[in-house]
DNA sequence: GCGACAG
DNA sequence: ATCTTGTCGC
């Protein structure tokens, strides 16, 4: 926690502007149903087709228990992990878990952020702490994530009537513009393409490992 | 003290 | 996260 406290002093929520992203990075990390393995993907995209380009996956053993506000030292290792073996790199990435909308202000995408350098964007399916109010039901709809009065995220609706997720700055972005690519890299589906690519890309390597 | 608590 | 069973809708 005093880690988190020292890091989130670095996060700056100012960066590209959509028209300057070119290639957009989908990250996420499945677990075997024993929790003995783990396996994190990045996706690739390219932010005008969101066609594929490239997919990496790392497979180890989880180092860290899942504790509710610690939750990057479980996910942020393997991840970055996988990065290491991405070129090139994404110019955006989005990471499935919050950004500030954390107690300490530094969730997953903001620690992803800080080690690398690179724009991140967290998007959650469940709000962890704060208040809003329903979003109107069409696409791109929105309402802040309200706590301790300031606007930490929103709540997003990626898609038309299904339910919304939660969109929080993680590094070197503005709120604005991670909203607009988020809804933007959501052409179907109410999870983001590049994240939704990554959840199948780490599920899969899982079940190839698997007896059958 | 009690409830909440990303994945 | 993962598992389970059923239902709704395109």
């Amino acid at each position: 926690m005093a880690l988190q406290e020292r890091l989130r002093t670095l996060v700056t929520h100012t960066g590209p502007s959509i028209e300057d992203v070119r290639r957009l990075g989908g990250l996420d990390v499945s677990y075997s149903k024993d929790g003995s393995r783990l396996s994190a993907a990045v996706v690739v995209l390219d932010m005008g087709t969101l066609n594929v380009e490239q997919v990496t996956t790392y497979e180890d053993t989880p180092k860290f228990g899942y504790v509710p506000g610690l939750f990057s030292f479980r996910e942020a290792p393997p991840l970055l992990a996988a990065l290491e073996n991405v070129d090139p790199l994404p110019d955006v990435l989005l990471c499935d878990g919050h950004g500030i909308a954390h107690p300490r202000r530094f969730g997953l995408a903001c620690h992803i952020g800080v080690i690398t350098g690179i724009p991140t964007i967290g998007v959650a399916k469940q709000a962890m702490i704060g208040h809003y109010e329903e979003p109107d039901g069409p696409q791109g709809s929105w309402s802040p994530l309200m706590d301790a009065g300031k606007v930490i995220g929103r709540a997003l609706r990626t898609a038309d009537n299904v339910k919304p997720v939660f969109v929080s700055i993680g590094h070197k972005i503005s709120l604005d513009t991670a909203c607009d690519i988020v809804v933007h890299s959501t052409p179907k589906y109410r999870i983001p393409q590049p994240i939704r690519l990554a959840d199948q890309a780490s599920r899969h390597v899982l079940r190839a490992g698997t007896v059958t």
